[in-house]
RNA sequence: GGCCCGGUAGUUCAGUUGGUUAGAAUGCUAGCCUGUCACGCUAGAGGUCACGAGUUCGAGUCUCGUUCGGGUCGCCA
């Protein structure tokens, strides 16, 4: 049925209320439910803003109560009539539940046929692929319209936050010159070029920093990015970040604008006010203390380190660990105690996935203490592990011994595993926190060199530049990670802003003087025309609105996700080129086989 | 690339030690029903047990491979 004026929407369903009564009005949306009770037929009308019941009765006007009849589920309405109290026969879960409207003039604008899943008002238990497979569908559940809908009014309070402190929205572009370091680019093939590439964009990172050096002081973009790398509920291969940069700036200028930006948005989306301040931790502190440099502080259970306890320790377990320079160390779970046996043992398991050998344990429950290391200690080492652990009835004492990579990775985890078996997780819980003096190198003992933590464009600490050619590895960086609940959820640094200290950062990430000319020669050569001291950083938007809406899967908030092998599913992309396409572009497919042609024939 | 979990009506799931015709709820279709709101009642339709091979007298169930989805380690400057 064609669509004409008078079937065109005069309000959103819940826009109406009990002060519309004795109004006409129009709307338009879905057919969410429809209930047949003989002569009386209701309908919810869904539309993005929620549902309003549409209410029929055969004895005042048939031939529009027919046209109810041959409604179903997903068909597309308008609806025209007046708003109308429901009396007592009110809905309390639902806003408009207190009135309805006596339609009039009812039009099937679009059948639908039945969809492979319902359109639920809340939660979904349908698996995921069909959600993704039918995206359109999924959307279309108040709830990913809700989240939607948020992500679009938290991307327009970053813009208007930054534009009132005068930053300038700049777009920089998305073909790009392939980067030496890092993540895997993703490549576009040059068609001009047979043979060369362009890159998709991992950040906007160099074109921020020439921003900087074009005299544009203060730049904010959101941008989206690309990352050829595997995926998680928390990494996206093509995501999008809140960009900025200033200049004649230090680190702490860019952390509290940042932070700013943080009590604006809290403060105008959520109506929280978060405390003043966040706290500041060295990243040295954040591994002592957590065993990460993404703290979840929602909790306890901080780390303890027992080396020194256990100097004369024969547990060959501990002692091994020591000798090779490694080290014991401990968290009290307060409440683990409650953990069984099994528990604890898979407690065991989480510890293997990041390559602890195991753990050592002891609790106290009800007065009675079990221990799997007890025995191999002396009574004076048991004691001093307790005073030192404070520990007590309903306590759980994890303790792992490995080099300090191992203890640190497997204890963060067991931490937030605990907490997140104890229920302490509490999503409504926003704890924000920054990570300060990142080391600037960090040693792959695979060949043998040092790479950048953050990127080679970071700028050390002034009193480490003379470590820089005597001890790299204990250099710390002039860089910062904001961290919510145990995410990363932004990060950035002050820049290198002179040829000579860009020169030596290259020269001590073992990339000659060729080479640096051949990736980086525009940017040197940039540097040598007057650049301000300059810094910035990079919010995770997705991650960023997926925490503040209270979920941890960042498809939650991303309208067309991929999937986890990085394909989408609902378009079925990638998909095999066309044969003169790639001819064009100089292009041949190797190793090709039948069962090889992209996700879109399968 | 490694490890782990899963795939059974449209959907969400159950399915015993390997045993005859694979069930439930919901959805769908039809009929009845004047105040429902997860409407109700009655009846009906609906299955390549993901795919392939193997073991077996016999496989939804056991084995191997493949595939799809999810988690995770590596990876993500």
């Amino acid at each position: 049925m064609p669509f004409v004026n008078e079937d065109k929407r005069t309000a959103y369903a819940t826009e109406l209320a009990t002060a519309d009564i004795g109004r006409r009005v129009t709307v338009n949306g879905w057919c969410a439910r429809q209930r047949n009770l003989g002569s009386l037929i209701f309908i919810d009308l869904r539309d993005r803003s929620g549902i309003i019941q549409l209410a029929f009765d055969e004895s005042t006007d048939r031939e529009t109560f027919e046209t109810a009849a041959n409604v179903r589920s997903e068909y597309v309405l308008t609806a025209s009539g007046v708003v109308r109290s429901r009396g007592a026969d009110i809905n309390v879960n639902r806003p408009t539940g207190t009135i309805e409207i006596a339609v009039d003039r009812l039009k099937i604008l679009c059948k639908a046929e039945t969809p492979p899943f319902f359109i639920t008002e809340g939660d979904t238990d349908v698996r995921n692929e069909l959600r993704m497979r039918y995206r359109y569908l999924d959307l279309r559940r108040p709830e990913m319209m809700k989240n939607i809908i948020a992500r679009s009014e938290i991307t327009k309070l970053v813009r208007d936050y930054y534009h009132e402190k005068g930053f300038i929205e700049i777009e920089t572009p998305n073909l790009i010159k392939p980067t030496p370091e890092g993540a895997r680019d993703y490549l576009v093939p040059s068609r001009i070029f047979p043979g060369n590439f362009f890159a998709l964009p991992q950040s906007p990172q160099l074109y921020k920093q020439l921003i900087m050096y074009a005299g544009f002081d203060r730049y904010i973009q959101i941008a989206r990015c690309y990352r050829d790398e595997d995926l998680r509920a928390d990494r996206q291969p093509e995501f999008t970040q809140i960009d900025m940069e200033m200049s004649f700036v230090t680190e702490d200028d860019v952390m509290d604008m940042n932070e700013g930006l943080i009590h604006y948005l809290y403060k105008k989306f959520l109506g929280v006010t978060l405390p003043e301040k966040f706290p500041r931790i060295k990243y040295a502190e954040a591994m002592e203390r957590f065993g990460s440099d993404k703290p979840d502080i929602r909790f306890g259970f901080e780390l303890c380190n027992l080396t020194d306890l256990l100097k004369d320790c024969t547990f060959r377990v501990f002692e091994g660990a020591i000798a090779a320079g490694g080290s014991v160390r401990a968290i009290n779970v307060k409440g683990g105690a409650s953990f069984t046996r099994r528990e604890i043992d898979s407690l065991g398991e989480v510890a293997k996935q990041y390559g602890a050998k195991g753990l050592a344990w002891r609790k106290k429950a009800n007065g009675e203490v079990t221990s799997s290391y007890a025995k191999f200690l002396s009574d004076a080492e048991n004691a001093a592990i307790d005073k030192r652990m404070d520990f007590s009835e309903g306590d759980l004492i994890v303790i792992v011994a490995d080099n300090n990579k191992i203890v640190f990775d497997a204890l963060g985890a067991l931490r937030r595993e605990c907490a997140a078996r104890l229920g302490l997780l509490r999503p409504d819980d926003f704890k924000f926190l920054w990570v300060v003096e990142f080391p600037l190198f960090e040693y792959n003992e695979e060949d043998g060199r040092f790479y950048a933590r953050h990127h080679p464009f970071t700028a050390p600490m002034e009193e480490d530049i003379p470590l820089i050619k005597t001890n790299p590895g204990t250099v710390r960086a002039r860089a910062y990670d904001i961290v919510l609940n145990g995410t990363e959820i932004g990060g950035g640094s002050i820049r290198i802003s002179t040829p000579d200290m860009q020169g030596l950062m290259f020269e001590t990430l073992g990339i000659g003087e060729e080479e640096a000319e051949a990736k980086f020669g525009f940017l040197l050569e940039a540097l040598k025309y007057g650049i301000p001291p300059h810094g910035g950083l990079a919010f995770g938007l997705d991650r960023l609105v997926a925490l503040t809406l209270g979920y941890d899967d960042i498809r939650d908030v991303i309208a067309f996700p991929k999937a986890q092998n990085s394909s989408e599913p609902m378009s079925r992309c990638p998909a095999p080129a066309d044969p003169q396409a790639l001819h064009e572009l100089g292009i041949a497919v190797i190793n090709k086989t039948d069962d090889n042609e992209g996700t879109g024939s399968k």
